[in-house]
DNA sequence: TGAATAGTGTCTGTAAGACACTATACA
DNA sequence: TGTATAGTGTCTTACAGACACTATTCA
């Protein structure tokens, strides 16, 4: 824009994305934590933070761009479930000066890392990244910035929805079965649930589609379902909770 | 991101926050829109818009600090129902670059406004602000940047929360009687509700308490309430929704 | 008294929770 | 055959929806 900026030479706030990647892995809830550099002027350094960084004007044509480029840039994966968790700024969040960032939560099938190249090698070498059990984040140290408090968000975030909606479809490879989905929602949700219960559920909900018969190892094979839009989420008429709420 | 502090000085997003304001006058929901200044350099010049601007550094401590003083120089209401929408942000959204918005949602009282400065006597005079209903801006003339798109968002928002939670006592000035409460529920939704059923309910989710009767000018006098709360939002276990869903 | 609004009781359908049951594969 | 997992049937309970009913005030 060939235009006098006259009124925009204010001071802005720093813009950045950060995204809280979870995945299921020995049956736990996991999320993807990357380390701080160690330099002297740098904030939080060493800490442990959620994968992110600075807005590119030149790179990024929006937002949500922007946190699937930082999501492949971490994991070497495309297209997962991504949704806006929310913003977080203020004058103090970050020593640097005024930020403000924009949140996302994705979540991922196991299976797509083990086809992408691994975390380690990815396109920011110098930034070790590693999967930690969201139980032992919330008890851990505290994460960079206002990190921590993002991460519970994400994670109150994902449980809530995990109660009413097809949510966890989305930490398995297609195709899956039944007891494979509801191995998911137990673990997010850190319970049993009724078997009879969440088949009815989950077939009345109407997102799946047989896929044909799957042999998972196990003495009698499973019929294969496929989200009938991998798109969207699902709602379920209630939530998954036992009498009270 | 192994930036270094020195490296800051690269090109940075404008940064904005918006407020959808929704108030209910004469039994239909409301929202307040702005004009924009007429200038020749200005981004559509003259259109309405939802309040907002770009954050002050100097002067917002923080994201939703910035949000309440937008709400307050427009309103003159200091602490309605807030909640954060969500952001959006693109290099296309606004002819003067990059820029990202925070977008809040914001329920207030008639009566709140009656008591505080009118809008067009407010801290900025210069901006010709107006309540519209919100039908009446679905179907007219685009808002400015994608203010339509956030605008639906909010009422979007509204209504499936309204389903399922206490919001609409947001709407009303204390004390409030059931029957006026129902109305705020149908008003929103744009449809009937069975009383029986939303007294029950209402009640069931305890999140009302008894503040003596109420003389509203019907030939019977009702009981008045409060929010047991009025910081919380409180959710119930199933929507008003008829069969489907 | 009637009119108008506040507030209650009762029946029904839906779907979740609990849990016992049957079905199918493999060793 | 037994065993492990897949998948079904059935009973109960909670609660929303529908709607008819009673209660209280004022003109």
């Amino acid at each position: 824009m060939p235009e006098k900026a006259i009124d925009l030479d204010f001071e802005k706030p720093l813009t950045t994305v950060d995204v809280v990647i979870f995945m299921v892995q020995a049956d736990q809830l996991q999320v993807l934590l990357v380390q701080r550099p160690d330099g002297p002027q740098e904030p939080f350094p060493s800490a442990w933070a959620l994968p992110g960084g600075f807005v590119d004007v030149a790179q990024d044509a929006s937002l949500e761009a922007c946190a699937r480029r930082k999501l492949r840039d971490k994991t070497g994966v495309d297209s997962p479930y991504l949704e806006q968790l929310g913003s977080w700024g203020g004058k103090d969040r970050d020593p640097r000066g005024w930020s403000a960032t924009h949140a996302y939560f994705a979540l991922l099938p196991l299976e797509a890392l083990r086809l992408a190249p691994g975390t380690e090698t990815a396109a920011t070498p110098a930034a070790p990244a590693r999967w930690q059990p969201v139980d032992s984040v919330l008890v851990g140290p505290p994460l960079a910035f206002d990190h921590g408090e993002i991460f519970r968000t994400a994670l109150e975030r994902l449980r809530a929805k995990v109660e009413y909606t097809s949510l966890p479809a989305f930490l398995l490879p297609e195709p899956f079965t039944l007891p494979q989905l509801q191995k998911m929602y137990e673990v997010v949700l850190g319970r049993a649930i009724d078997k009879s219960g969440f088949r009815t559920r989950a077939l009345a909900a109407d997102f799946l589609q047989e896929d044909g018969a799957v042999d998972v190892g196990a003495p009698r094979p499973a019929m294969g379902y496929r989200l009938k839009d991998r798109n969207k989420l699902v709602y379920f008429p209630r939530t998954f909770s036992p009498r009270n709420i």
